[in-house]
DNA sequence: ACCTCCCGCCATGCT
DNA sequence: AGCATGGCGGGAGGT
């Protein structure tokens, strides 16, 4: 077991599969073999089982840090015991404890409680896999594997397996596996979840309920309805609550996401979770108002205790989790009132919407269940569509999501169903879809902002750039090594996403720019419209856009197409894939079933009558480019029309294998980048500083990160979307007005002037350099693998709640994404309403802060 | 007495 | 029916 370490990479499951999961006794003995040794200098009291992990991967610094943290309590009473014997070869002392003791005995024996914690069992389930992992292994990870050698109930494993899923730590492969991604997508995903967490406003809600607590003191008990109401207003509208699960990009995180119940909570808790971190402008967040603000619908006072106790108490599995991963450290925030236990975070300061635009889009999941049948509802409980519709997104574009989803969940859920072979393909093909639209989100909106200013080459290379980076990203392992190099370049990209194809290009065999991705993506699409019924335009997001690439690709059928695709996922992936040997056999199928799923659903939606509504709305929509982004997505078609076009079909076809070509046009993106991130900024963050930093961020993101996605864009778009034409204009009027400078400068990103006002707020001087040298701080345990998103560590200056702007962005926000999912209604009424309610927690936001002392005692 | 949160029942969903 | 997931909250360990 010891031995283990050896390799660079090592398969997580090296073992055998044994199901049975064993219990603590019986297995007591597996189990100990698998701690690492790393703790060795410690006595950690686990289980020094595998050594092997370790190594490789990260730095063990890690995992020390993460045990020394968390361990030496335990390892005193360990010792004490003498039950652990953590150092390797216990196990078997354990058991000849358990059998000698009696009763008393051997229960005193046992671990204690601390020793079965959530936190411990985290430790030791990521020591046991690198943080940065040779994406050429197999990764996967067998969960009963794993609760026999961690020695615990597979419940436990889920705990812990949905929270990394929540930041695409790891992703589902099929039934009782994952794959582990480790933290290659972890900025990424922060980033997105920053998107879309300043999306939901939820500093605002912080503060409001801060403010509301404030006043509570003082009795002033009225103020409650009020602030309740403005909180579930924003929660509602802006969709937090109904906000399901968000999905990166690039990883296959589609797989993830796949489940049935995946929007349930303990997911999307831990996604809101995150967001309020990455929100908060001191990045600390109380368990108490993490627990409200999840809570969301219910009035916040009206709570019913058992609520909100259950709330915290998922509060602390996922807060364990976090803090497992150094994201969190628990501190005590002391007010007026006494002390409460809240966590700060430490992970990697997060420009708002990293490196990828698009990758992430939040799925909306209350409207659908409503119009939709299906069985998901996105959340049952939590986000209960019951209390108030909220959503952040339109409901064609939820439908989309859940159609897509459910389309995922059966092609990817089923248990017993293969595996995904790799999880480019399945990346691919799922996850570019999404991905996909946020980008054309995004695109669009840039464009709209840019139209003025500049010209579409811009936009097409952002779409080339979003589709590749995802592809890239996540999958190949080549492509990140190829990112690396290509981030320091950063602006220069250009010159360096030359270079890259050609490695790329080996990885990615068959990739045709073009067809590969334009299947995959109707197929996806279509499903959606089928299922969704919707609207034409609304929906059909996806199936606009293979429209429109079929249109520029000469209308390649759309079978052509995802045959393609899947073919293109499949060349893709064998950089990264190779590693599993086993399947070669299982590629194929995988390969194959994606082109099923892929004709399926394109037949079955597309042809019948997707393509064709597509191409309906779209002419409906009026424009080509309008149709791309049918649902919004790519909202901005109008302007961008032609270019939007093209671009969204290069971007899609990037993502889906391309990413040679894409690449190359990355390059040329960089320039697009930025204006990627200037839309980000106008949506979400309008006000803020980000901005600027977004703006040198984006680049480098671009640059560096294949995955490309860019989060923020498409956290933000991706539900606004949808109406494009209104909501789009909207957008990019109030953009042009509030966010004008900024996205010029985002435009221009590398030699751009930068916007003046918002400049000086954010102060970015820095060029790309500084972006780069933030991105990287957080990991680099791997410095090739690294996150080739890289995402733009653009760490915003201060933030500030509530800038002046704010009210504008807000609209703005509003309006993308609320608009109505009906394709054709643009969001108009919606709109307004938010536009008060955003506004009333606007003035809400600078409610004064309590004093907030943070008294970083560190828990455990 | 309160904070944490383990534990495992049992609902949910898929096969 | 059987199995995989995972919501949920009782109640116990810690402090």
């Amino acid at each position: 077991m010891e031995n283990e370490k050896e390799n660079l990479f090592f398969e997580p499951h090296k073992r055998g599969l044994m199901k049975t999961p064993l219990k603590e006794s019986t297995a007591a003995n597996t189990v100990l073999t698998e701690i690492q040794p790393d703790f060795g200098p410690l006595t950690t009291p686990t289980k020094p089982k595998e050594i092997s992990q370790g190594e490789p991967w990260t730095p063990t610094a890690n995992l020390k840090m993460l045990i020394s943290a968390v361990s030496p309590e335990i390892r005193n009473r360990d010792q004490k015991r003498g039950l652990f014997d953590s150092r390797n070869g216990l196990p078997e002392t354990k058991d000849c404890l358990h059998e000698h003791l009696s009763g008393d005995e051997y229960e005193k024996s046992q671990p204690s409680r601390k020793e079965k914690s959530l936190g411990l069992l985290c430790h030791k389930f990521l020591a046991r896999y690198p943080n940065y992992p040779n994406p050429a292994v197999n990764n996967d990870i067998c969960l009963d594997e794993v609760a026999e050698e961690l020695n615990v109930e597979r419940r436990r494993i889920y705990d812990i397996v949905n929270v990394l899923e929540s930041l695409h730590m790891v992703s589902r492969l099929a039934k009782n596996r994952y794959t582990w991604h480790g933290r290659h997508n972890l900025n990424k995903t922060l980033g997105t979840l920053k998107s879309v967490g300043e999306e939901n406003k939820y500093a605002e809600q912080i503060m409001m309920i801060k403010k509301k607590e404030y006043e509570q003191e003082f009795d002033f008990s009225k103020t409650y309805s009020i602030e309740d109401h403005i909180i579930k207003s924003n929660t509602g509208q802006n969709g937090h609550p109904d906000m399901c699960f968000v999905e990166l990009p690039g990883v296959e995180f589609r797989a993830a996401s796949v489940n049935s119940r995946k929007d349930k909570s303990l997911r999307v808790m831990s996604q809101k979770f995150v967001m309020l971190f990455l929100v908060s402008t001191p990045q600390i967040v109380s368990l108490e108002i993490a627990a409200k603000i999840l809570i969301g619908e219910d009035h916040v006072e009206d709570l019913d205790r058992s609520k909100f106790k259950t709330k915290i108490r998922r509060l602390y599995d996922i807060a364990n989790v976090l803090s497992s991963l150094n994201l969190i450290k628990k501190v005590h925030v002391t007010e007026e009132r006494g002390r409460k236990p809240a966590f700060k975070w430490t992970g990697p300061e997060i420009s708002p919407s990293p490196s990828g635009r698009g990758p992430v889009f939040p799925l909306p999941c209350s409207d659908l269940e409503a119009k939709r049948p299906s069985k998901d509802n996105c959340a049952k409980n939590l986000f209960s569509t019951r209390g108030k519709p909220n959503f952040t997104r339109h409901p064609s574009l939820i439908k989309l999501v859940k159609s897509i989803e459910s389309d995922r969940r059966k092609i990817n859920s089923a248990p017993s169903s293969p595996i995904k072979t790799n999880k480019a393909e399945s990346s691919r093909d799922l996850a570019p879809f999404p991905s996909k639209m946020a980008q054309l989100a995004a695109i669009c909106k840039m464009q709209l902002e840019e139209q003025s200013s500049e010209p579409r080459k811009k936009v097409k290379v952002q779409l080339a750039r979003s589709g590749q980076c995802k592809p890239v990203a996540p999958l190949d392992t080549p492509a990140s090594a190829e990112l690396d190099l290509t981030a320091p370049s950063l602006i220069q990209p250009l010159g360096v996403v030359p270079l890259l194809p050609s490695p790329l290009s080996p990885a990615v065999p068959v990739i045709l720019p073009q067809a590969p991705s334009g299947p995959s993506y109707a197929i996806y699409l279509q499903p959606a419209h089928a299922q969704t019924v919707t609207p034409p335009q609304g929906l059909s997001p996806t199936p606009s856009c293979k429209a429109t690439k079929s249109k520029d690709a000469a209308d390649a059928t759309t079978e052509k197409a995802s045959s393609d695709a899947t073919k293109s996922g499949a060349s893709t992936r064998p950089g990264s894939l190779l590693p599993v040997p086993e399947r070669p056999g299982a590629k194929n199928r995988d390969k194959e079933p994606a082109g099923e799923r892929g004709s399926k659903r394109a037949s079955l939606l597309e042809d019948s009558g997707s393509k064709k509504k597509f191409k309906e709305d779209l002419k409906g929509l009026e424009n080509v480019s309008a149709t791309l982004f049918p649902s919004g997505y790519l909202i901005p078609l109008t302007q961008c029309s032609s270019l939007g076009a093209e671009s969204i079909l290069s971007s899609k076809e990037n993502s889906s294998t391309l990413s040679p070509n894409h690449r190359i046009y990355s390059s040329p993106i960089t320039g697009v980048i930025p204006v990627t991130s200037s839309e980000l900024t106008a949506v979400n963050f309008p006000s803020f500083h980000v901005t600027p930093l977004k703006l040198m961020v984006s680049p480098t993101s671009v640059a560096a990160v294949p995955v490309g996605n860019s989060p923020a864009l498409t956290s933000s778009h991706p539900v606004p979307v949808q109406n494009p034409s209104s909501a789009i204009v909207n957008f990019t009027l109030q953009h042009l007005g509030l966010l004008s400078p900024s996205v010029q400068v985002s435009a221009s990103p590398g030699a751009v002037p930068v916007s003046p006002r918002i400049e000086a707020v954010s102060v970015i001087s820095d060029n790309a350099g500084t972006q780069q040298g933030r991105a990287s701080r957080y990991d680099s345990p791997v410095p090739g693998q690294n996150q080739p998103n890289g995402q733009s560590v653009a760490v915003m200056g201060t933030q500030q709640p509530v800038p002046v702007t704010p009210k504008g962005s807000q609209s703005v926000a509003e309006s993308f994404f609320r608009t109505p999912g009906g394709p054709g209604k643009p969001t108009g009424p919606s709109c307004v309403d938010f536009d008060g309610a955003n506004k009333t927690s606007v003035g809400t936001l600078f409610v004064p802060q309590r004093k907030l002392e943070v008294s970083t005692e560190d828990v455990h």
